[in-house]
DNA sequence: ACTCAACGTCGAAGCGTATCGACGAAGCGC
DNA sequence: GCGCTTCGTCGATACGCTTCGACGTTGAGT
């Protein structure tokens, strides 16, 4: 592998000119501009990240700490995954793996050993185990989530709260006054994953200030617990029933429970579902969704900490965005009618 | 940051006594150890990766070239991300991912610039574009997919000609005659993604030689395929109709076009799809499922990878390990019968 | 014509680790 | 008791880059 001492015996310059040549730090002439660029080429010099990190004391890499459990969306997860990563190298940077089973001394491994300059973490929970360390850390994190206590935290997430109220007014609109909310897994609401709480908390601002009737039930992707959720649904409705799913794992399920109630959506049920516009395509039914904007809140993830890299902050900062959501329309919720 | 020199003057010791404790490439007395072992405890003390890096010219870390097409099954992709990342640790290595859009010059550049020891390729194509340069870079690499020509390359996949074989096998031992083959969506086909092909040869392999008809029909998620496909798979049948759909997007679609026809698995029709143990609790059904493990596969790619690290082998290598699959009953197919 | 400020380039000093050769101290056989 | 190996430690150097201070060169201003 060629070194930049070797682009610079070849270009005929110092070693020192290369890498300003390379950051732009100093001002070049166009003339020795060329010279080094036209060696680089011929070389076909990379720098070493090694060497570069060392001495600059930037990895130029993020740290992502994922999540896999099997109760999660994981479709929905790898879209987090996959922009984020795309993201990054549009920063000219690299996204460092890290495993949730890691926990907190994982973070302090990749910090303390220096091979990230910043940390997102994804799926972060209510009182998360690792927001001590988070907040010791020396290094930029931003949040994929809101922590009960946002306390010298930067977060990022979908308007959870937003998207309940949408979906109840999209609802509501349609003429329905029962509406029916499945939950999320236990296993995620047990580790009170603080947009469970939101997206219930703007369904109920919504139907309070609309005067319908929401009606929380079991959610999850046990064909029983569905199965009688629907049943509960059911009963509790006078008009034509109305369900809200906003855990992607359990729609499957609810689905063939309605379907198997001869129940089908758009004609004498309605059903939003919960899906980003390219996993929406995917849906077996047209399925009118809630869009928790995965994308753009990974993208701004992925700037957040670049921002900060940048800044080179090192005072506690604290911040807290919301993306806002919204609905999409497909076959699967009734027309709103004219005359309601 | 406290460094190895820091430490050093802690213990009472030479910096290099440090880095041989820390490595054991000498010998070293157990009380020098301790003392040394006390002060890195003391000051929190983590080698600094770029310095390590540059010195030893190993980064510790695996470049994973992830894909993101939606036409892929995202949870199972999702699974080997994540298994991977965990395997790695266990080598005592880092994932960094590498999004498939960079294409080839991404594997270059992040070679290149030695940010990786070496790589895992995922969803390989028959005529990769990118095997060429895969060839000619000089660290360990890992396929997961076996191109069409895979000489000079290390390889390792499920067995999806087992696979195939074992669904018709299973199916043939029920009773059935007839079995019908969902194929992958046609993005996928039309990449000549090896495994398709594979798949399909073992379905054909068994069916001959058990003399049962094996009908293949397309796949995918679009609903009026399917809805074809299972109307002419319907049509072919005279006995008790038998699906395979191997590829995990497809299944819901399936379900959905089965039940609307009335047709409920494990009773009037046999179903088998594909899921790893993990993915299979989701299923909205009891799903009977070939396991095309990819846990198994995505240590194995680790190991290689770490093996070949190890070994230090710059001689082209050339591997090609194949997974065994395996069947799983639940109810969505019907009991062999035993008079049969 | 002379001063002074850019401008452009160079040399050298790190950054923190791994590793090689050297060297004193023991332990062995004869 | 002598030379010899083995053990345990040290000092020095290399890894490839960034960055700082220094220095020669121009061109403008007076």
């Amino acid at each position: 592998m060629p070194t930049s001492k070797d682009v610079a015996q070849a270009a005929g310059v110092a070693q020192s000119t290369v890498s300003y040549v390379l950051s732009g730090k100093r001002p070049i002439s166009e003339k020795t501009r060329k010279k080094v660029e036209d060696a680089i080429q011929q070389l076909t010099y990379q720098p070493n990240a090694g060497a570069r990190a060392l001495a600059s004391r930037k990895t130029r890499v993020i740290g992502l700490v994922i999540p896999f459990i099997p109760e999660l969306h994981m479709a929905s997860i790898m879209e987090f995954v996959s922009v984020i990563a795309s993201t990054a190298r549009l920063y000219d940077h690299d996204i460092l793996l890290v495993t949730e089973d890691e926990g907190a001394p994982g973070l302090q491994r990749v910090v303390g050993q220096q091979i990230c300059d910043g940390l997102i973490l994804m799926q972060v929970e209510g009182d998360d185990e690792r927001l001590p360390v988070v907040r010791n850390l020396h290094v930029p994190v931003v949040l994929i989530g809101i922590p009960r206590d946002p306390s010298g935290l930067v977060c990022i997430d979908a308007d959870f709260e937003m998207a309940g109220e949408q979906c109840v007014q999209d609802l509501a609109a349609a003429g329905h006054t029962v509406i029916s909310v499945l939950d999320w897994q236990r296993e995620v609401v047990d580790r009170h994953v603080n947009y469970v709480e939101r997206f219930m908390a703007g369904t109920n601002k919504a139907a309070e200030s609309l005067g319908v009737k929401v009606v929380h039930l079991p959610g999850g992707t046990d064909r029983d617990v569905i199965a009688d959720s629907v049943d509960k649904a059911l009963a509790e409705t006078t008009g034509v029933p109305a369900f809200i799913a906003p855990d992607g794992t359990a729609q499957d399920v609810l689905r063939r429970a309605l379907s198997s109630r001869g129940l089908t959506p758009g004609k004498d049920v309605s059903v939003i579902g919960s899906a980003s516009p390219t996993l929406a395509e995917l849906q077996p039914i047209p399925l009118s969704t809630i869009d928790l904007r995965p994308a753009e809140v990974s993208r701004r993830a992925v700037k957040i900490v670049c921002d900060l890299l940048q800044s080179d902050s090192r005072g506690p900062t604290e911040s807290l965005e919301l993306v806002p959501t919204a609905i999409t329309h497909r076959s699967s919720t009734l027309r709103p009618s004219p005359g309601a």
